[in-house]
DNA sequence: TAATTTAGGTTGTATATACAACTCACATTG
DNA sequence: CAATGTGAGTTGTATATACAACCTAAATTA
């Protein structure tokens, strides 16, 4: 009787593209949240803060574009800025960061930046170029 | 009267570590969603099981630290294994893979392996060399 | 113009996640 | 032995996220 080869062992889990992925993203996620918690926001909210911030024009559907995050997902963050007023919608769908918003970011960007530091500190250059690289290749 | 700068205009935000993180994590989750999504199985309970295959002996409190995930959030993923009996823990705190556990994943491994196939093409050589070169740099 | 499509959002429901506060059992120590 | 501490989990509460189903208004078309 020939004995087959359970693919439960010949199987390496550890090689899993997701799990990686997952544990680098909560590694970095903690030191910007660490960073952050201060002022109460997180690290998504600050995205769309800084996305905001920059663009002229910006919709629900752009956000959800750019950060590939789905459009309900990008409605309920968007509630908590709203709550918050930091972003306003008065000529919908438009966003538009609030003044409010724009003072808050320049009290946050500080925090913000020495969580950058300690994350560079822990890629090294070589860890921050993968990153770079790793982006480029899903986006392309 | 110097103007100064804006704190706001000088700052880089498309540089945010975490929001690269957090977009690659995205694409990468949807992938295996994707695929995985006929068996009713998450990439998070999909890691544990395999971990559960491998390890003589496993608790939460390990699962923890492997994954760099709250005990908390630990003991609620299990509870949904638990629910669909793929892991029991019958000696407190001891979790063991079922033979249901062991049945399923037998059955998800060849999905999981077209979803590490689409990864894998999607990152290229190039890409899957970051990902490790990233979260050697994070866990050293 | 009435019907249909489409763009843009919202809501229901579920999982994943974190932090703080708690429980419970067992070990250590006075 | 009683008090205290510790390891391991659980629960309350909040945000983040996805998918499916829905809504609303504007554009397109029959």
């Amino acid at each position: 009787m020939k004995k087959e080869t359970d693919i439960l062992d010949s199987c390496d889990p550890r090689q899993c593209i997701s799990m990686k992925m997952l544990k680098c993203n909560r590694i970095i996620s903690q030191i910007f949240r660490e960073h952050l918690k201060e002022f109460g926001i997180t690290n998504s909210q600050l995205t769309v803060l800084f996305i905001a911030s920059k663009r002229e024009y910006l919709n629900q559907a752009m956000l959800s574009e750019m950060l590939y995050l789905e459009k309900s997902t990008i409605s309920r963050n968007m509630k908590r800025l709203f709550d918050k007023e930091f972003i306003s919608r008065e000529e919908f769908p438009q966003l538009k960061i609030t003044e409010k918003g724009k003072e808050f970011l320049r009290l946050v960007i500080p925090k913000w930046n020495s969580a950058m530091e300690e994350a560079k500190a822990k890629l090294k250059e070589e860890g921050l170029q993968s990153l770079d690289s790793l982006l480029y290749q899903l986006e392309n």
